[in-house]
DNA sequence: CGAACAGTTGATCAGGATCAACTCGAGTGG
DNA sequence: CCACTCGAGTTGATCCTGATCAACTGTTCG
């Protein structure tokens, strides 16, 4: 299972084997948790991080009012509160399907930076990654129209669930509601159906029943404006590895 | 003059006296540019780190057809192009004053984090805290009126210009224009002025001749719905340093 | 003196919010 | 087995925030 957070590790560096043992070390401990369990709460004091193995998940901010902002998606080898490893979380993260979450002891996370300069230039990467993520998602809602954006959403989360294996041809579980959608694009749900609906009209997307199918790729990257290179993903898509750790 | 970036790095970590010294090594070499210069070109290949000693600056991305999305201010201490630690920089940075800028190669930081776990640790905290201005700027531009918006805008460039010892009171040196202001906020510059005129006439600012006054902190804090605590600044600002070093 | 740019104002427009009702499953309990 | 509920999605009508267009002021600076 540690398979998961290593091929995203080794996305971003090569690691050796040493490195190797040290990682599947880590994640000895695996905790399970269904869906729309509350996996990080705000303000929680914990110094634990977590590490998301297994499933799908999502960062989010509610205010007090109750308008909610979803802030990141998250996929198998995300590390949910990378924030933890040196002060307070300022979100929350709530599983959208079952998850297998490993915790890592934030002393144990420090130790592992300073003695592992290969696995701390990987966490490095991974963060400046959810920060040029977090960048463009600003883009898209300070200066992209509501159709843009949508789409825009989609051929991310698309791209990066096919990164780690979880697609298939076209096709891919994206297990958001449309207020989901709604929440994370800063739209109201009912604007974000209408959106919904003219994707579909043009053929660019199918999206019922949790699942994704994205019918014209040109078509969808032209909407959506989109240039996949802020996401640094390898020019080949790692396919669902069978890692045998 | 590295006295700012030693002063920065402080707020995050405690450093020793050889941590001080490699910092003062390494920004021996410092660059002058003048307001309007462009510090950092969206894709350029370049691998040198630039840390700004001195003056104000912003990130920035512009589309294609000009529309133009600020992506945050930069106040001495900051690093320009943290990205460039590892990958590519997808944005720009353009300086609003007059600028001193300290240049480190990439090999050089990446020698200094694993030779230096507490000022690794130091960048570290520097970078979630810009992640989690990123997210507060998400929530502002996916959930809040522009009045709140641009409130808010106004309360973080203020604390974090104070946190750096560059304010005066209740005044500081804002050196933007309205335009910044709207394509920081994702509004247009009629609607930017408009609210700047609300907020002048609820007597909680004066912005004129890029100088900000906060005339009702309460006041302001409860138009934008502002909590200080994303930025995780020290309880006591820093006063502006006299760090001989 | 005249550009050139920042700021201001007014008029009009439109993208998206809001409110409300209705449909359609998928459970769930009687 | 059916009625009921509940959440998700859909639709229509209306409202409003903020965009756009355009003109004008004021200031700075060459």
């Amino acid at each position: 299972m540690p398979g998961r957070l290593l091929a995203v590790l080794e996305r971003y560096v090569t690691l050796t084997p040493e490195d190797r043992i040290v990682v599947e070390e880590v994640l000895c401990e695996v905790r399970q948790a269904p869906a729309d369990a509350e996996l990080v709460v705000d303000g929680d004091p914990s110094t634990e991080c977590l590490v998301l193995l297994e499933g799908q998940a999502f960062r989010h901010k509610t205010l007090p009012d109750g308008r909610r902002q979803i802030l990141g998606f998250l996929v198998p080898g995300d590390v949910l509160d990378l924030p933890r490893l040196f002060m307070g979380v300022d979100y929350g993260v709530t599983a959208l399907t079952a998850c297998q979450i490993a915790p890592i002891p934030r002393g144990r996370i420090e130790d592992i930076l300073a003695a592992h300069p290969r696995l701390a230039r990987a966490f490095w990467r991974m963060q400046l990654v959810e920060a040029a993520i977090q960048r463009e998602w600003m883009i898209g809602m300070g200066r992209r129209s509501a159709y843009a954006r949508v789409a825009h959403l989609l051929c991310e989360a698309f791209l990066r669930l096919r990164n780690v294996g979880m697609t298939h041809g076209a096709r891919c579980r994206f297990p958001v509601t449309q207020n989901h959608l709604a929440d994370a694009a800063g739209l109201s749900g009912v604007h974000t159906n209408r959106v919904l609906q003219s994707l579909r009209q043009n053929d660019l997307i199918a999206f019922r029943a949790r699942e994704l199918v994205v019918l014209d790729w040109p078509g969808l990257f032209a909407a959506a404006e989109f240039d996949p290179n802020y996401l640094h993903l390898p020019a080949e898509p790692l396919q669902r590895t069978k890692v045998t750790v």
